[in-house]
RNA sequence: GCCCCCGUAGCCAAGGCCGGCAAGGCAGCGGACUUUUAAUCCGAAGACCGUGGGUUCGAAUCCCACCGGGGGCACCA
């Protein structure tokens, strides 16, 4: 009769192993339903009892056993020697077996495709993280995290778009391939294109796109995708990564706090059911609203004095804030002011340590060179970055809007440049023509994606939320 | 770029300090078994011990270099 053997071009399954758990998980032991059922899915164990098989398929809904007597399934002996990690459809009547284990009596059966490569341990599973990373279509198999990951991520993603969208926002689509590396400090990576023949940077970050579209009329804008740095790896850092980023007309960094721990709750609850996450054994709420406090605030509480946020570099608030971080092992440089000094102890001993979800804010103006300056605190800037479990999630401020200002922002970080300093940004003359246009009062909000999919899946690694990690290639082709 | 740790069969792994025939389990192969749940039982097999050098009568084990991974530092508005 038929080949067993012979690999169909299509197959239709009726039903997933969760919608038959659902529909006849109160069938009792032994009892048969009657209805019939056609399930496909992956070989992942298989029990051989002589002249009865029972068989564990894995679907991407979950589990459902295979109940094969040679009796009832044809080709028995071919069906007895599936490898494991095979892809199988079964057909036949759904069922619990004496133990009360739901199952599909295979009254028919196809081989889907073949596992010619032998599948892990089926209980310890992967170890190796290298493998893990390169062969995630093993990985998902026999990891449940990995699965369950990628489960949280998308509907984390799939949340934040629907609040957005719920918001009035426009999700928009901006280019990869920049002229100019702009809206970060950051070093890019470097590419050819060849009939222009000129060089392009794959971006570091959507900022200067999105608001050339506010000047452009568009209020409400974002983009989800991925920019790319030329940096070193960690646990927290990919070269390439998802933002968010987001810009609002007649909206100001306090509009983008109340936006951030919104969506943020929002996501959390969509995609992990409550907005408290379990994070490295502690628990972290991240509920609205969340804390704001500005720099100087958090970095005074952490020492445990009171510290001045601004100041010029020969300045006395710098003079003492210069000896909290020699006192604190924080490297500082002569013509540092008092806010690039605190921003630097904030950085190295404070972020680290701030738990609950926390806006920090105001910012000095030298590391800030594409935020408005403070409405009334001299040398600051608007801006914060919102911070849990002591990592940064967001960073979001006021938009800086006046074009000369913006110009003598630019100039600044072009002679940083000149002295060094590779991640320095460079002017771009579009952009500022751009906002001698008009740019309107514009609040704007950049999110990293995989951080907070790092909270709400309780990952250690930034590798643990990314399907494919950046590896170093393969020198061979591979095993056996 | 620097420092530390790891690499043993398709997978999980013992052995490494203190050099002497490379444990065990799963998967795979052969056999038994009609209600199993990581099924069980019997049998046979499977290893350039990451790669290349060195020390030694003898190296998975000690030393050096390299490759790959992990962690830390630096870098990361």
């Amino acid at each position: 009769m038929t080949d067993r053997r012979d690999i169909p071009y299509r197959f239709e399954p009726t039903a997933t192993a969760a919608e038959l758990h659902g529909v006849y998980g109160d069938l009792a032991a032994g009892q048969e339903s009657g209805v019939g059922a056609t399930v496909a899915g992956r070989l992942m164990l298989r029990r051989i009892q002589g002249k009865l098989c029972f068989g564990t398929l894995d679907d991407a809904s979950g589990r459902i056993q295979l109940f094969a007597p040679a009796s009832v399934t044809p080709d028995y002996d071919c069906f007895c020697g599936l490898s494991i990690g095979d892809w199988v459809g079964a057909t036949g009547e759904v069922m619990k077996t004496r133990r009360g284990e739901l199952s599909v009596k295979v009254e028919d059966w196809r081989l889907l495709a073949e596992a010619r490569r032998r599948f892990p341990d089926k209980w310890h599973g992967l170890a190796d993280t290298d493998t893990r990373y390169r062969r995630r279509y093993v990985d998902l198999w026999v990891t449940p995290e990995a699965r369950r990951a990628v489960a949280i991520r998308s509907a984390m993603v799939a949340a934040i778009r629907a609040e957005l969208a719920r918001r009035g926002f426009v999700e928009v689509e901006t280019p990869m391939l920049h002229p100019i590396a702009g809206g970060a400090a950051a070093r890019p990576f470097v590419t050819h294109h060849n009939s222009l023949d000129c060089d392009f940077y794959l971006r570091i970050a959507p900022e200067l796109y999105l608001k050339r579209l506010i000047v452009g009329g568009l209020t409400r804008v974002f983009e989800l995708g991925r920019i790319f740095r030329n940096e070193g790896l960690s646990p927290r850092h990919s070269p390439e990564f998802t933002m968010l980023e987001l810009y609002e007309a007649y909206a100001d960094y306090t509009d983008m706090m109340t936006l951030t721990e919104e969506v943020v709750a929002a996501a959390a609850t969509a995609a992990t059911g409550a907005a408290e996450v379990p994070v490295g054994g502690r628990t972290l709420d991240l509920a609205a609203p969340w804390r704001r406090a500005t720099m100087a605030e958090v970095v005074s509480e952490h020492l445990g004095l009171e510290l001045p946020a601004t100041g010029g570099p020969a300045s006395r608030a710098a003079a003492e804030l210069r000896t909290e971080a020699d006192r604190h092992d924080v490297a500082t440089e002569a013509g540092w002011s008092a806010g690039r000094i605190l921003a630097e102890i904030y950085e190295r001993r404070v972020e680290g340590e701030l738990w609950d979800p926390v806006f920090v804010c105001d910012f000095p103006v030298e590391v800030s060179p594409l935020a408005r300056r403070h409405r009334s605190i001299d040398g600051l800037v608007e801006r914060f970055e919102a911070v849990a479990a002591g990592r940064e999630l967001a960073n979001a401020f006021s938009e800086l809007a006046d074009p000369d200002d913006q110009r003598s922002r630019f100039a600044a970080q072009e002679s940083r440049r000149r002295s060094g300093d590779g991640e320095a940004m460079r002017t771009d003359e579009d952009y500022l023509r751009a906002l001698e246009y008009g740019l309107p009062p514009t609040g704007g909000l950049g999110l990293g994606i995989d951080r907070l999919a790092m909270l709400l899946c309780g990952a250690e690694t930034i590798r643990d939320v990314v399907l494919f990690p950046t590896l170093r290639p393969e020198a061979g082709s591979g095993e056996s």
